[in-house]
Parts: C-alpha cells; sequence; structure tokens
DNA sequence: CCATCTAGGTCGGATCCTGGCCTAGATCGC
DNA sequence: GCGATCTAGGCCAGGATCCGACCTAGATGG
C-alpha cells in the first residue's frame, strides 16, 4: 500500500476495499489505511455524505460494506476486469441489438481512453479472439475504431480516416464527425465532409486507419432536426437489405421469445403458427436464425433466401452421410 | 452541482469530468467546481500526484483531459453507461468463452453489489430482450444469479438455494461457497454443503432463488488441491456432451480463424481441408457453428448429431419450397 | 454477561487548503 | 511577429480542516 497521506486518496482506496464484496472491520480497514480507526469512521461518514451508501453489521463480528444506493459510486476495477468489460463491450457493441447502442459506446470510448497500454493489447487479443466466434455479420466492426469515432464526435474533433467506398475505390477523408448512429445492425458515421464541403454518411466497417486530429471545431449544425432520420432516408442506398416473410409453425408469443429483440413484426395466423416480417442484411444471419427456432417454417421471401437454404440444406444432408 | 466544498468531492468530480472524452478549459472547471481557477491547477497537481495522467493542452484553446496512464483510474460512469455495461457483461458471462469468465465474473459481481436499484431493473429488462436472440445454449444461466453466487464465494457467505438434480428432484440447499468453475460452456459451483457433510458441485443453471444469507465463515479446505481438477473430474457425470469428429472443407488456417476460441483441436489434411476435433453440449449449437462456416464439410461423430443435420437439412429444404 | 464491533461527542495542535497575486512558457490566430 | 489565451507553478497569510486520543453508548453473538 502506498502511502495514503491526503484524506482524498484515502477515501479513493477506502471506495476500493468496500468494492469488493466481503465485509470489513474497521480495524483492518485502518490498518490497511495507515490510519486510526477513529479516521477510517470520520472517512466512511465522509462516504456517505457524498451519498454512497457504506452499510455497516453491528456487533460481533461486524464490519463495513459498499450497498447500492441512490448514484452509481466510482468504480475502482482492477487490471483483469477493466480488461473483461472492455472486451464485453466490445462484443456488445459489435453485435448491437437492444437500444442501449449509444450508451455502451459512451462507457467503452470512456474507458479506452483511460485504459493502460499494457491492457490495451489485452482487450486486442482477448477481441481476436471472440470475435469471429460470432461470425454472424459478415463484416464486423472493429470496436476499437468504433470507439475511436465515438471519442471524435463527443470531443468535436475533426478525424482523418481511409474509406472504401461501394464500388471499391479508396479515399482519404477529412471529417467533422457530427454522431453515430446504429441502424439495421450497422453502424454509420454521420460527419460534414470538409473537403467536399457537405454531409456524408459512412459506414464505420468500410473506415481504416482513424486517426483523430485532435483539432476542436465548433459544432456545424444539420441540415435537418434529427440525424437519425437524416441518415435512414440515406442509408437504403448504401446498404442492401433483405425484406424477409415467412411463415413459422410456432405460437406467436412463441416465436417473439426465441426471436428476442428486434424481431421485426409477427402476425399470429392460428394458435400454433405465424407470419414474421423483417429485414436483415446478410443470408447466412436470415438462414441461421430461422434454422435455430427449431420449428418447422416456409419462407415466402425473398428468392434469394430461398435459395440460400437450399444451399445450407443439401450441405447439411451432405454432411450428414458417412464417408471415410 | 453540488456543494463541492471538501477536496475530496471536488477531486472525485474533476475525475468525471476529465474522463468525458472532451478537453476542459482550466476556467470552466473552476466554474463547474464552485473553486478558483487557482484551486483547480492544484487539483490537477493532486490528481497527477495520485497516478492519474492528466494531460493538458497549452496555448489557446488548451485544456485538460484524462489519458491513459499505468493504473486504471476510477471509473465514474453514468447511468446509462453502467446499464450498458453490466448488459454487457451479463451476455459475456452467460455465454463464456474466452478465458477471462472469472474476471468477467468479479466485475459483474462488483458492479451488481453498488448498481442502484432503479438501474437494475432497467439491465433486467435489457438482459431478457438480448438473451434470448443467443438462445445457442439450451439453459442459459442467468448472470444475475450467478453475479449472486460470485459474491456469495468472495466474501465467504453461507448460500442457499434450491436445486433441481439431473433426475429432476428438487431439493433445498445450505452450503458453503468455494469456487465457481466454468467447464465447457456451463458454470458450476463448488461448495460445501453443510447438511450432507461434504463437498458438491452444482450447475449453476439449476439453482433458482438464491439466498445469501450474510453468514461469513472461515474457508474450509479442499480435499485436493486444485479446484478446477476437482470439478473436472466429476463433472462428465453431470454434463453429457458430445464429442465431434468431422472434416472441413477449409484451410485449417481459415477454419481456426472462423471457429474463433475453443474451437477444438484442428488438424490439417491437405491445403484446403482438414479434420476438426471437439466439444459441445448441445447439438443445436454445434450444427449451427458447422453450417455458418460456409464450406463444404463431413461430420463422422457423434451419430446424434449426423441424425440432427438431417432433420435440419430436411427442415431447410421444406422451408425453401414455396407454398401459398 | 462479556468480548467485539459500530457510532459518535469533544479537544488541542498540527496540517492543509484556499484565493490572490505574481512570472514563465507554449501555442494559435491575426 | 505580436498579442491573446491558455497551462504551470512559486509565494504568502488567514482560515478551515484533519488527526489521534480518549471517552460513552448501543448492538450483537457466543
Amino acid at each position: 500500500m502506498d502511502a495514503m497521506s491526503t484524506p482524498s486518496a484515502r477515501l479513493l482506496s477506502l471506495l476500493s476495499l468496500l468494492q469488493t464484496p466481503r465485509e470489513w472491520p474497521g480495524s483492518e480497514l485502518a490498518d490497511r489505511l495507515g490510519v486510526s480507526p477513529r479516521t477510517v469512521r470520520r472517512d466512511v461518514d465522509r462516504l456517505r455524505e457524498l451519498g454512497y451508501p457504506v452499510e455497516a453489521s453491528m456487533g460481533a463480528a461486524g464490519g463495513y460494506r459498499l450497498a447500492a444506493g441512490k448514484a452509481m459510486p466510482p468504480l475502482l476495477l482492477d487490471d483483469e476486469e477493466a480488461v473483461a468489460i472492455a472486451v464485453a463491450l466490445s462484443t456488445a457493441v459489435g453485435k448491437p441489438v437492444s437500444g442501449i447502442e449509444q450508451a455502451s459506446l459512451r462507457a467503452l470510448a470512456k474507458l479506452e481512453q483511460v485504459l493502460p497500454s499494457r491492457l490495451r493489447h489485452r482487450v486486442g487479443a482477448f477481441r481476436a479472439a471472440t470475435e469471429s466466434l460470432f461470425t454472424e455479420s459478415a463484416t464486423p466492426v472493429d470496436p476499437h475504431e468504433l470507439a475511436v469515432a465515438a471519442a471524435a464526435v463527443a470531443g468535436h474533433e475533426r478525424l482523418r480516416f481511409a474509406y472504401q467506398s461501394g464500388d471499391g475505390s479508396r479515399t482519404r477523408r477529412l471529417v467533422e464527425p457530427h454522431r453515430l448512429v446504429l441502424a439495421g445492425r450497422r453502424w454509420y458515421l454521420l460527419a460534414y465532409d470538409t473537403e467536399r464541403d457537405d454531409w456524408r454518411i459512412f459506414r464505420v466497417d468500410r473506415m481504416t486507419r482513424l486517426q483523430p486530429t485532435g483539432v476542436r471545431v465548433p459544432p456545424r449544425e444539420l441540415p435537418e432536426k434529427d440525424a437519425a432520420a437524416f441518415v435512414t432516408r440515406r442509408m437504403y442506398s448504401l446498404a442492401p437489405t433483405y425484406e424477409v416473410r415467412a411463415t413459422l409453425r410456432l405460437p406467436a408469443a412463441q416465436a417473439a421469445e426465441r426471436l428476442g429483440a428486434a424481431p421485426g413484426e409477427l402476425r399470429s395466423i392460428d394458435e400454433n403458427s405465424c407470419e414474421l416480417h423483417g429485414r436483415a442484411d446478410t443470408l447466412e444471419w436470415l438462414a441461421s436464425r430461422l434454422l435455430m427456432l427449431g420449428c418447422e417454417f416456409q419462407v415466402h421471401e425473398p428468392p434469394e433466401l430461398l435459395a440460400h437454404l437450399r444451399v445450407v440444406g443439401d450441405r447439411a444432408l451432405r454432411a450428414a452421410v458417412p464417408r471415410p
């Protein structure tokens, strides 16, 4: 333990100790912090005054611990925990659903800003290991670059990057980032392209070599009020999606449960079948989800999905024929 | 903003402000914290002395921001970010791979300990929404209960719960938790059953109504040195698993990449095929992963997987036949 | 009923903290 | 190049805070 000379440093260490899921007797805390038990009691008081609910169980074998309160206390993580959170957020952000993607992204950007570099390497390694497991998306976005972009948005910093547009041509861009928007299962950066003097939308998974320039610029006004609307209007030109229509031999309630969030539309047909309307961007993802439902189903559209199902079905049957 | 009377409270707020991915001019910080700019400079100094690397850009339009340093600073999260992290950790823990499961679990336990209850509800809601999306596992474990168990392990607290054993019988248990072990894709609790006076292993997904008793007991010694070894020896009686053997028409390198972490064993056969040896606990999971590889393959074992592939293949082909 | 823990009042002396004022150095825009 | 604007940090004096020591009260478990 360090000197713990100042009360501030002591409060921080105290918070860190109390976050461990165990009880600390005052005497042990005093020992660890290098102060008298009386001072520990006063520090506990201070924490309580700051809004952190330190619980104490009285009597012999009593002790202090931090309980759930009204506000989030500062989280004091050790190295491994920090890495675990970074990895978890990365996969969450790379496979966004839910409706808290913006918050996940903010949290990731915040964490990456202060993550020591030696930990950063470990995060990268784990990310590489886990990412390919969830190979649902054809081109999963790099969470690190996403975080860099998010930081640039939040800091109003000019951003430089290489972009590969839909037709394959590569360009260098210098933009003023405005917002990151999740649409479908992809992230888009809405930004003002300073070289082309116009608003542009970039698919984040097509951006590489992001370099925050550090140059802060006053936020520019959008031509339209809602960034998300602006994006969705232009988005479909960038992201070819498939509209699915299928009949599932499964009660609508169960189908909703198994499909989880963002299932698209489900309409009940009768007590044990329903119709699914949805949209997705890769056939593999669609086919896999439908097959994982574990029920009979019929696909009506799109024709590409019908073809893909035939391919997958044939492949499964061939795989099931034992050959030496 | 609050009073910020004491330097400790001020330092915490300052840390929170500096974690935002933007630059803060000293004057604005002074304003927000309700102190003079000189004091802000001193506070910044204090933070630096505590080991938090506050970066400053000089000149006009300069400012302060928190950079990556040697140690993790305390993370100050707003409500949404806290929820996002909790959700991300939950799915990471419920679908464990990687090799940082223990750390993820610790982080989740730490977070849940201090998470305000109103946020806890939101986490539960998001969890329910996202969980069913990744319905790979037959009985996904409840991350919240896992966190409770982890806290009991760390705090040496007796734990009470209801258990449904493999044969379907239900019992109430009172145990002294010793360790949580991840084996295969399942979590097991190694604990001393105080009523049966012996060490037992419980599948966490079969535990319900966990109640930490708050009773702290001195840690008991394991009969064998390594808990993980003890578990793995007994585990296979609890978890029926399938041993897979298959030939993939894919170069070994590519297969490893697409399979990601824990692919089992891959042995290269020739330049564009390889043999896979692995183990998994559900056929659906296995079949889906193999089909997602996007290459031809032949399954040799187990026979159950052959049967399941035939079922899935037939179903896919039936689904691809348009019917009114 | 006693040991052990939290809770908290009081006091004096040492320490620290603050704001004001100063100079120095870096950087950017004009 | 020059001035504006920012960080950096020394110095000082008055006041607030903090600390340990010592005390009593209350809760709890063996």
